[in-house]
DNA sequence: CTTGGCACTCCCCGAACCCGAGTGCCAAGT
DNA sequence: ACTTGGCACTCGGGTTCGGGGAGTGCCAAG
């Protein structure tokens, strides 16, 4: 009963906060929400909040603002969903339904994520190390150029360019196109390595060099190297929160252009569902007054990456959450179609 | 004599704006600068050229600050080329010599350009229209879905889902592929959509509608539709300018994340070398206090695309021009040595 | 445990103010 | 015809001061 009262106090801080962006004080509380009981009662639930860490005053005689631990009580305990219209449900179908290839699924998604929740938008490109492989190419380029094209069963498409020292027979390369599409093509990635790996032996002496050189252009492409990618969008939003904010942006544009901190980002998703880190439980330097909500997509029992989007701390959690939920669904349905 | 005192005044205003973002006064001009005359001739050409635009003052009673105009003059006539140094040119060749493909040629120029300048930097995929195609393949992903992959000679690798209605058989697949690459294999761009626009007669009226979808998707990929794709990066810089300038950033950020906005800003450049877009000369509504810095690379004959940056009007002129340029030349040469 | 009262603390805002940098103009000098 | 020093004037920015107000903590009574 108690306790009940200060939890619905707590959320009406962080409602009034999340809306208002100012301190609250006591006497706001309780006209905008119809809590039954008076300013000073409120003013007790508020102090002992303030003793266990929930809000807290920027300065002695102002109103009280969340702490992330209070925001992490409201994610946990107080937020309830709020699902999201069908005409945006609709439209998200409609606007991924539109989608050509995978990089334009993936660049309609990290938009529609943006416009939505109006804040920075993360998606990640699905990950090659749960994917097989459908098809690889060879192609000379010039007589001391190859390029090796992998096409991978989630529709995405890798190719890297292979320098030779010295210029090789196109029957040579013929032959390592069609012994590469017998080693690889229809193996799952974690396979190729090993299917791969002796290739090379079956060469003329002369020609194991380009052979290698192939063949370990591969590997890389296969394993962890090449594997992540994240696109980004969005940006803008960050500079809407007037100067008001101790929310600088340099630090956070900085963080966000590094795609070794994005990937880190989405990578510490937690296995099911979504994930909310909020403030310094952020593991990244520079976003610790910025909340990343993620959700991993793909089919259910094995996910194939994650999405996510990133905000200030006193962001519309409820709302965000579930957009983040709706999107994630989406373009695992859109991709599920694809397999 | 008196013309060219008035220039130097003019170089000299820009010059400090540019290291102080003050206005700069009469007094502190002769200070730092040891023109041989008092203030008062200063000020006296200061107000003529005030009367001809080229400078202005924000309050009265402050100093002057260079206009749209004034800056333009500068760099037309008044700015000396400021080389790099010779660490700075090996330092770029390593870098972009250890690129692996054309996505990290790309990715590390930007990033590249972006540090360098320590401003916005953009840079467009090379144009598809002026390449010939190296080799087309088409691959089954599902039962109803293809994929076509065009290997361009730059290096670049484009692709494209296909739906069908109905499941082709592998025969149908590999006959589609076969011709493709017959007709096209090798073929400039601009002679593509005639050498296969006739393709799906061959085939039996039951396939004709799968040739039809497939030539289609390779007829979008080669004209303008996927033609253009400018990679960004460096966005933190636009941040760094402490609010105290008339620089809003979020229109800017927003302008940024239009592809067609980023292909206008590059698009426009002039025939040869370099092209400075001052202030409000530039195409893009909200980048009106930015100037837009861009340099086409490629071969001298025939330039494949180019890149540039977006930082605010009152930028380092002479050293971003030759930064802009440099990077330009040994992306030429990295790409030249592909093809 | 709740509530009204009350004294106290700061923050914010506006007004008044001064200071200094910078200007424009003018008259004298070269 | 320019240049120069002098001089009055303007105005923006920083500082100080004081009041108003929102909010708090505590206490004593219900």
């Amino acid at each position: 009963m108690l306790e009940d009262r200060r939890l619905a106090v707590l959320r009406a801080i962080v409602e009034d906060y999340v809306a208002t962006h100012e301190p609250v004080g006591s006497k706001a509380l309780v006209e905008r929400h119809n809590l039954g009981v008076s300013p000073a009662t409120i003013r007790n639930d508020m102090a002992a909040l303030e003793d266990e860490g929930y809000i807290a005053q920027p300065h002695t005689s102002a109103g009280r603002v969340p702490t992330d631990l209070g925001y992490r009580l409201f994610v946990d305990r107080l937020s309830g969903v709020k699902p999201l219209s069908s005409p945006e449900r609709r439209a998200i179908q409609q606007f991924l339904d539109d989608a050509v290839d995978l990089d334009d699924v993936m660049s309609r998604t990290v938009r529609l994520l943006a416009q939505i929740t109006r804040q920075v938008a993360l998606v990640q490109y699905p990950s090659l190390s749960r994917s097989s492989v459908r098809h690889i190419e060879l192609v000379t380029l010039s007589s001391t150029r190859l390029i090796v094209v992998v096409i991978v069963d989630t529709g995405r498409v890798e190719q890297r360019i292979i320098e030779i020292g010295a210029p090789v027979t196109d029957a040579t390369v013929a032959d390592l196109r069609a012994r590469l599409i017998a080693a690889a093509s229809g193996k799952p990635f974690s396979d190729v390595p090993a299917a791969v790996a002796e290739l090379d032996a079956a060469f003329e002496p002369d020609d194991r060099p380009v052979a290698r050189a192939v063949v370990s252009a591969v590997l890389e492409m296969v394993t962890e190297r090449g594997e992540e990618r994240v696109v980004l969008g969005g940006t803008a939003h960050l500079a809407r929160y007037g100067e008001s904010f101790p929310l600088a942006i340099q630090p956070v544009l900085e963080a966000l252009e590094e795609q070794v901190v994005l990937l880190r980002l989405l990578g510490e998703a937690s296995a099911g569902g979504i994930t909310v880190r909020i403030g310094h439980e952020n593991p990244v330097e520079g976003l610790g007054s910025t909340s990343v909500i993620t959700a991993r997509y793909g089919r259910v029992d094995q996910p194939v990456a994650s999405l996510g989007v990133v905000g200030p701390t006193h962001m519309d959690y409820p709302g965000t959450i579930a957009a983040v939920h709706a999107v994630a669904r989406y373009v695992s349905r859109i991709l599920d179609e694809t397999a």
